[in-house]
DNA sequence: AATGAATGAGTTTTCATTCAT
DNA sequence: GATGAATGAAAACTCATTCAT
């Protein structure tokens, strides 16, 4: 009988990836300069030392997590197949997708609100982000044009303008939702304000688009 | 024989103000981990005890810089008679006093990510900010039922909602405005952008509410 | 009457200069990557935030003691009047002078040991040094002409090769005084040595120089 | 079938030699506390973990690396036949030797220069150094009778002294060459300067010890 | 009321050395 | 013998805050 398989201590990979991900929570609720390298290596399991024996130093730290974070929600992006609908399910579903994306990957947002502190230095680096988003939009675009072929959707709408406002609805809910809670004097982040809120989406996404309801 | 009278660079109220102003740009610039107690007092032209002299820490001069923020907006849409206006005047016109009041206060949007980040916890000690807001709403709701009763406006819509997400669209657009154009590739914050996102807004939200276009 | 006058412990200039002294120490005995910022701190009777509050970094502070040191031997040697006496006197007060400017300062040796091993990055970057310098060069070769012109010199001689070897004589034996007394065997720092080194290099200049002896 | 047998990286002496000519380098360009154990294990194209092995930690690195230089440079004196030739002839050669030497393994100098920092402590616990020095002390001595022997040469001149002023003429100028090609606006460092430099040493090492010229 | 030098506690970063594979 | 990932201790550097003038 051979000896159980055990987890090895020295694993190049592994370690390497407890750190991106413990880097990413820290970034993620305490901002660029509100994280601590201390705290990411203990979050980690590792030490400080092996943070900058992978990573050249916090910044390096920082534009590896939004890296690392851009290729996930990309990943989760390319798994949609939206032209495989009829368009205003293909809306819905877009919809639906961002919502839940955002739901699942707070620290998306929060990264991205660090990064625009930045004004976008860190991701302006990398070369292949843009890459991706361009092919959503196409994707979006032709289920506008397949709306419209079918007398369903407007005409003259700017598929961009369209994936942000998109975006925007969901995110800034969320995103704001604290000082939304705190303003307006509504829980809104219990479930049944989240079912509401997509519902409004839904509603003004596709009220706006579709030519009759 | 008196000595020539010299020009008092004594002043209180202007002091604590302009160190409050040099504190809200560093803090919007910054983040609150970010922002540097020092720059704060270089920027205000007067020195770090004076800072302490006025306020008592960081974390006070930061809430000191919110309910400022807030009172500022606070009063800009006090000044605002949406109610004088058509229904569909008064929506526009709460989209075009969002939108230009987000442009011309940025650091509203970045204070607000800030804030956010720290859920929310400096704006709960506030006790008025909550007021006013809910005034706004009721206003929004006034408006949406006068639509209706003109058969203008679809009926259902949650005047909280709605407000929500006339502030995403332009929020996001303009606190991400340098994520987006970098992913997206095109540049979101050139004029013509701009004229065209608003009319993107207003195009969605009248398109949701109004019942035939 | 009056009270007696303190020294100030708030003294921009005093604490600088203090921390100056006891950087030119610490870098002179340790060289600039053994020398510690706590032990400079500590030495000064300041503390660590003070060095970095007048000078930038550790780099910044070493070529300001650079700096000063040269200023200081720029000084030394403007006080000589070598022109003001007879050519063979002028030679032995310069050999006299090197010798002993170099016992009394032996952290200049050692910080010009330092700054050939990064060739002299740090004062390539002063303009004054050089100026001076050439004055001295100019002096010697005023004296070697007037010596000539007497019958009592050779000519020929290139003064800064002549300068740089007064320089290396004396340079030499006391920069290395503790390898050299290592491996011959002798101790070539007690005072009677010292006198001897002086005899030999004034004999072995002016055997060189003069024509007749 | 058995694999194909792979070339043995396994050398116990070269493995080692190349960790001390690499930390040779390394403590040449660096100083003592500059010089890094990493740097010096990817120079050697080892690893750290040999470096360990073979040598106990950083310091007896350092006494290898100067025993080694010292040990390098005797073999080179000891080839030197001076007692050969014509004691004028003898005296030259021993100024070209050492002129050349220090030419070629710049490293030399600066080893000695930190040597020197530490005040001699490495090569103190050496044994055999003093030895082979004393001999060469002794040749000169030789050199030096005869040539008085032969009415050539002053009489009363100390050998150690005669040998310090040779070695010092060559390694002042070599070593501190960068500060004073800074220094005095002159390049010292060019084929043309460094054959003026010979000449010039010469005429005054000569000039000093022979009676007539 | 105003100034800016001084400070201690922290934060990032570096380094020699060790240890699992 | 060989490798390079892991570690703790120390080093450089930063920051909010206080204090003498």
């Amino acid at each position: 009988m051979s000896q159980p398989k055990e987890i090895p201590t020295r694993n190049k990979e592994r370690t390497r990836s407890l750190i991106l991900a413990a880097a990413t929570e820290e970034f993620s609720q305490k901002g660029f300069a509100g994280a601590r390298i201390e705290s990411i290596a203990e979050r980690s399991g590792s030490n400080k030392r092996m943070l900058y024996y992978y990573f050249q130093n916090k910044e390096e730290l920082f534009l590896a997590v939004m890296e690392d974070t851009y290729k996930t929600i990309r990943d989760a992006e390319s798994a949609l197949r939206l032209l495989d609908h009829h368009p205003v399910e293909a809306i819905r579903s877009l919809i639906a997708f961002t919502w839940d994306y955002y739901n699942l990957h707070p620290e998306f947002l929060h990264l991205l609100n660090t990064e625009n502190m930045f004004h976008a230095s860190h991701i302006k680096k990398s070369k292949n982000i843009g890459m991706y988003n361009s092919k959503l939009i196409d994707t979006l675009n032709e289920i506008l044009i397949r709306g419209q072929n079918e007398k369903l959707f407007r005409g003259g709408v700017d598929p961009l303008q369209l994936y942000i406002s998109i975006a925007a609805l969901s995110y800034f809910y969320l995103s704001n939702n604290d000082t939304l809670s705190t303003v307006f004097r509504r829980d809104l982040s219990n479930p049944k304000a989240k079912v509401e809120r997509q519902q409004h989406m839904i509603d003004l996404v596709l009220g706006y688009l579709m030519l009759s309801h």
